[in-house]
DNA sequence: AAACTATTCAACCGCGCTCTC
DNA sequence: TGAGAGCGCGGTTGAATAGTT
């Protein structure tokens, strides 16, 4: 049996939103607020809309404040540095770019910034084929450090990265605790007394030598979440390209030289530590900020790749 | 100019979580 | 304590638009 539908299908309205519809609910709610209510906001205004779609168009388009246009490059870099971080938590994400909406964030990087990466990255790899084919004997000793710097370059360590993700769950590798440890479940909820969920939702940003390292998670049997939920354990073949792509990982987060390390921020503060939760008075999620070789990475690949 | 393809993004959907009774 | 309602989230869809052949 499934979930009762939230409101009568039947009745509501659906599709494109019209600038009556519109000029209503942001009247309504700027007068009246939205009463902790949604569901019942539309029948109190008189629009045929499902509460959802209130919220959503609320949220997305109608709230005050709301930027609209392209993502400049410091958008961008943070896009991709909290992807990296804590993957497709756009919610997150989207909390620190103020004025942008999760939905925002999410086409974004769906329709933009995953395809110029990739695609830069085909291109560059159908280039090398090329010159490997003309001058066969060229090895990489004899790349200079331009060609050296983007073969290392972070744009591989992304794909990395996704690819991890597929390789661990291609049924929904977005959430996988091996990619992205203390993220055991999706959701990120934030309750309404600005505490932070610290069962699932704690916000784990992997740091160099600390346990929650993909390889130690493995060893100790301390997975949990749904990642692995009916896929069955993972081979030592896979096993052992995890933990070189954890080391990758790692690398890319952190630099070289560091040993791999996590730590679960769950709302204490540390020094050195960005609060990373200054939006509407939502919880005070706090992440690390990040470390100068992991803003060297991105300086690198937004250079590189005309980010 | 027409047909086709690719891209964008607003909106919908289903699900997990929290809250309230 | 359990059930139901509502909220918030990420994934997906599809209409509109732009670009290409």
């Amino acid at each position: 049996m499934g979930r009762a539908p939230c409101c009568d299908k039947a009745t509501v309205k659906k599709g494109p939103w019209s600038p009556e519809e519109d000029a209503m609910l942001k009247n309504y709610i700027e007068e009246h607020g939205t009463g902790g209510n949604w569901i019942a906001l539309p029948h109190k205004i008189g629009l045929k809309r499902c509460g959802k779609s209130c919220r959503l168009r609320w949220l997305n388009y109608l709230r005050p404040n709301i930027k609209h246009g392209d993502f400049t490059p410091e958008e961008d870099s943070i896009i991709c540095s909290l992807y990296i971080s804590i993957g497709s938590r756009w919610s997150i994400i989207a909390a620190q770019l103020p004025g942008r909406t999760d939905n925002d964030v999410k086409n974004y990087w769906n329709t933009k910034l995953k395809k110029r990466l990739l695609g830069r990255r085909k291109d560059r790899d159908a280039q090398h084929r090329q010159s490997a084919a003309v001058t066969s004997e060229m090895s990489t000793e004899n790349m200079n450090d331009g060609e050296r710097a983007l073969s290392a370059s972070a744009m591989e360590r992304i794909q990395l990265c996704m690819q991890l993700q597929e390789l661990q769950n291609p049924l929904g590798a977005h959430h996988n605790p091996l990619v992205w440890p203390g993220s055991g479940c999706r959701t990120t909820t934030l309750s309404n007394n600005n505490s932070f969920n610290s069962n699932s939702s704690s916000v784990t940003v992997a740091e160099p030598g600390q346990s929650s390292s993909i390889n130690e998670h493995l060893m100790s049997g301390q997975l949990e979440g749904a990642a692995m939920d009916g896929l069955g354990s993972p081979s030592s073949a896979e096993n052992s390209n995890m933990i070189s792509m954890e080391a990758e990982l790692e690398e890319l987060l952190y630099g070289e030289g560091n040993q791999g390390m996590a730590s679960t921020v769950d709302g204490g503060v540390q020094q050195g530590d960005v609060d990373w939760w200054s939006y509407e008075g939502k919880s005070p999620v706090v992440c690390r900020d990040f470390t100068p070789e992991t803003t060297t990475v991105f300086q690198d690949y937004t250079s590189v790749y005309d980010i």
